[in-house]
DNA sequence: AGTCGTTACGATGCCCGTAAGGATA
DNA sequence: TATCCTTACGGGCATCGTAACGACT
């Protein structure tokens, strides 16, 4: 058995089977993978794809174990390179971190900014994306962090931590006849068109579930899957926008006004997830301690820990009164 | 990183850092695995091991670390030929248990010609030996099973589970006065010269523990790994024996008499143990279950997950009622 | 003096890449 | 027909084993 083996049956399941395209993703040839792959099988004694003529069709219910502990193998690689790195210098490195634009433009310039000058010598990557996008490259190592609001919590193998909360705010133009209710009931929100976020962003999943639970139904006229885009269009008259709180600011955005909406959404939480079982940096541990500053070492060591749901619902109330609120 | 140069850097720290010795286990030339190591440890830009001179003297923090995901490593490429073989054939395997004298006497034969029945295609080992020996042979990887009542829950990385709760009886020689004591006490015990178990074996230290309690002193003339030793010396007149009551068969030991002790000491507990994070397959599962039919799949894989002591704890006080009683 | 780790060197064998073959959609 | 996996073949390279050297106890 080679690793090399365990990198291409990781990278053709990855692929959907197609043994080409794994090959060009590894920068190695088709056949080698191919041989290797039979290689591996025959020494196995047992299929782990199942072939139909010469197509790759399923993974075999052994090939699907077997990929499990071959992801954790070549996680134990990475740890071990990550440990003689953390060794070698410990304020050298490189942390690459995949986020919204929600996050990237709101919560994490001022971390990043801080971060920046504790370890000026990591190098810093962020990658944008859809929350399943940056669920994603989280779990196959893409990236070491992913940030987000929603559904980083679908893939089990990742370790996720909440950081904080935030509620949304109606952002109306000036003058709008919205500012002066007081206070904003849904019922008044609701007849007026609506400019949000693209269903899968930044907590929309909220927003729709307090129309429903109202018996109301949301006129969405313009969905975007950044905040400025979406003051954009209310200043252009579309709509009233909805958008996290934090991304209204008073000063840059003259011509529109805020009104705090917390009393009529549920509030959402944002997380900060990264791979089971990585091993992670000390500056790692920082960043996250400076995104989130309730979660010290000790409680990342125990998430890390968890693998049953019931404790880590345990822990997420523990952590709960401890979440800032943005 | 090849597999082979973590499995040498594992092998020379188990060997105490004696590269020969690594390399004669391994069935290598030693030039090769110094070498490999070297290569390693340039490409990771980083030394595993404190050399002076030519020698190496110790392991290095960064070296730890890695020692010990390449032993994770190298336990889950073990995983991954285990998985092929159930799939390959559920009922074909090996099965290796070390346990002691005690154990392999008295409480596995039932458990062993069942499971044989059940499995008849499962080649079954048994190693004997000392408790210490014992979980040196399941933390390394020597057997899947380590079966011992005392100093198994030394290794962190062995995964502990209580099977069965026992505890002693008085031998005595036929016509011997203690048989007349009702209740026996342990002040009238401790007048007669004992012969019964070396230390650390067979729940020895609770033995011990009883006596220093009430302030006495037990006079040990003849100590043994195995009762059966222990009833010979008894039978020479040697001294009174205390040995677990499963030892003692009224048929076979003619010419001797058991006296229940179960209320002069702390009744101990037999456990069984198996390396953290290694794949079980269906019969080992099963064997667990026909030795202690409480430790089903379910309770089973939750002990693996367990990490943290207090959570092991919570588990052994959740079984405790449920431990049959030998 | 003996044990032990490193260096040097030659040969085997494995892995990779190119090219051609055959199956499937 | 186009895509895709397999087989075949040759070149390069890493690994392994033997032998000799140098260090430490």
């Amino acid at each position: 058995m080679k690793l090399n083996q365990l990198r291409y049956i990781c990278e053709v399941a990855r692929r959907d089977l197609n043994v080409s395209a794994a090959a060009e993703a590894l920068y190695t040839s088709q056949p080698g993978v191919s041989k290797q792959i039979r290689m591996l099988e025959s020494e196995l004694g047992i299929q782990i794809f199942e072939r139909s003529g010469k197509h790759l069709t399923q993974v075999t219910p052994a090939g699907k174990d077997i990929l499990q502990a071959a992801h954790r193998i070549l996680g134990d690689v990475e740890n071990i390179r990550s440990i003689a790195d953390e060794h070698l210098d410990d304020a050298r490195g490189s942390l690459s971190i995949a986020t919204t634009h929600t996050q990237a433009r709101h919560a994490l310039p001022g971390v990043v900014s801080t971060f920046r000058e504790h370890y000026p010598r990591v190098s810093l990557h962020m990658h944008q994306g859809t929350p399943m996008q940056i669920a994603e490259l989280a779990a196959h190592g893409g990236v070491d962090f992913a940030i987000a609001t929603e559904a980083i919590d679908l893939f089990e193998d990742l370790v996720m931590m909440p950081c904080y909360r935030w509620n949304r705010s109606v952002i109306v133009p000036d003058g709008h006849p919205l500012l002066d209710e007081d206070p904003l009931t849904l019922e008044s929100l609701a007849e007026y068109p609506l400019v949000t976020y693209v269903f899968g962003f930044t907590g929309r999943s909220k927003l729709d579930q307090a129309y429903r639970q109202r018996g109301l139904e949301p006129e969405v006229v313009f969905t975007a899957t950044d905040s400025e885009v979406i003051k954009t269009y209310v200043r252009l008259g579309l709509g009233v926008g909805i958008v996290a709180s934090m991304a209204y600011d008073p000063e840059r955005d003259d011509g529109l006004k805020a009104i705090p909406a917390g009393h009529l959404f549920e509030s959402s939480v944002t997380n900060i997830g990264f791979r089971r079982g990585t091993y992670l940096r000390g500056y790692m541990y920082e960043f996250i301690r400076l995104f989130a500053p309730h979660l010290s070492r000790e409680v990342v060591d125990r998430a890390m820990a968890i693998r049953a749901q019931e404790d880590r619902d345990a822990l997420f109330r523990e952590l709960e009164p401890e979440l800032a609120e943005h």
